[in-house]
DNA sequence: TGTACATCAGTGAACGCGCGTTCACTGATGTAC
DNA sequence: TGTACATCAGTGAACGCGCGTTCACTGATGTAC
């Protein structure tokens, strides 16, 4: 009945160096967190470290291929329906920043894995990301024509232009987070750069005529 | 007339240190760039190093402060004219990305100052780059509304969405640099995306009408 | 239920090594008379 | 032009320290008969 606590000691405790692990890594960066750390913030000494774990690369790596959200990105991707091309943007954008704000360890983990190791663990998953981006794009354009609808872009130029909404979003985030000298009012962010993202920040040339 | 060589040797040292050091921290990180290696690049002993800079600190500050191209982004800013407001806005985001490419080397340092050094050092200069950023909001809004005029958007979510514009477009940049197993068509991304965000990537929902 | 043995999950000390920084010293260059 | 001295730009050795990892050992727990 109590199922999901039946772990062993061991396991307990691997649980729990890689806890404290993500924690420090989070904080310090990875050189800069030590096996003496994790071992005294996991309550052991840093030879036990070493019955759970090859060494310290094991244990980043192991965090990094838990904390990925691809599989739940691609089935967003492929199983979100609307009514219309504007609609479906709309709640693909605003769902997918949902799941990557939830897994905000995720992005960080990855920046960290790209700068301190030389490693770009995001280019392992980007071939299988691919084609699901595509036929999401290839669905968007075969929508009716009568509501409003996706004008002629490149599907590259598109899927680019999302990840860079998405990612824009998220470096500006933490900057705004980190800034607590300016006071900004309150607005809702998300929706306004997907309203920008949709419409662009012109008003059509001119009215009643195009 | 030679003028600029003029250096003593204890500045062409310091040059030389500041040089190599940027090489290390920009490949390697702030971390796990050390003392010796810096010496060792620069052709000198560590201890010698401590002539020129109080310590690693001083050396990675040095860098960020020279490389940081915030004066000339202020200065593109208030400075820049055309003919309404889809070509302004065209012509600054061409600028923008092109003073920040020019400047890449600072990009990956303020990240690493962010990631491995818990200092935001863009966020020292953000209040001074605010103000500079509503006068031009200004100026755009006060165009003739002839031409294609902007949108009635909050000036600080048009700020947003700029910044996010021009980060996103890096980040994704990082990415697509380092993926070489798909291949991708040779596109005019940076007019691509700054016509979607001027127009959106969609279509208006009817024709003649609106 | 009792005993013998294997496995599990650790400890504590040590390995060799590189870290950032300091310090006494040194030869070359520049300056004053 | 020659000499005395100060300053510049370093060297080489050492400081104490923390790093990732290994190794011999240990007590607690699980299993077999």
């Amino acid at each position: 009945v109590e199922g999901k606590k039946r772990l062993t000691k061991g396991q307990r405790t691997k649980r729990e160096i890689l806890n404290v692990a993500k924690r420090l890594f989070l904080s310090q960066g990875y050189t800069a967190t030590s096996m003496r750390q994790i071992a005294q913030a996991a309550g052991i000494t840093p030879a036990a470290i070493y019955i759970h774990f090859q060494g310290k690369e094991e244990i980043f790596t192991t965090l990094l291929g838990e904390a990925a959200p691809f599989e739940i990105i691609k089935n967003l991707f492929e199983t979100i329906v609307a009514q219309n091309t504007e609609i479906l943007i709309e709640d693909t954008l605003l769902r997918l920043i949902d799941v990557l704000f939830g897994h905000e360890d995720y992005l960080r983990l990855a920046l960290i894995d790209v700068q301190e190791r030389n490693s770009a663990s995001i280019v392992t998953y980007l071939p299988e990301i691919f084609p699901v981006g595509l036929a999401y794009h290839q669905r968007l354009q075969s929508f009716e024509k009568g509501e409003s609808w996706l004008r002629d872009l490149s599907p590259f130029l598109f899927m680019r232009a999302l990840m860079s909404l998405i990612s824009g979003y998220i470096l500006t985030d933490y900057v705004i987070r980190s800034v607590t000298t300016v006071q900004l009012p309150e607005i809702d962010w998300i929706g306004g750069l997907v309203d920008i993202f949709l419409h662009g920040v012109l008003k059509p040339p001119e009215i009643g005529v195009r």
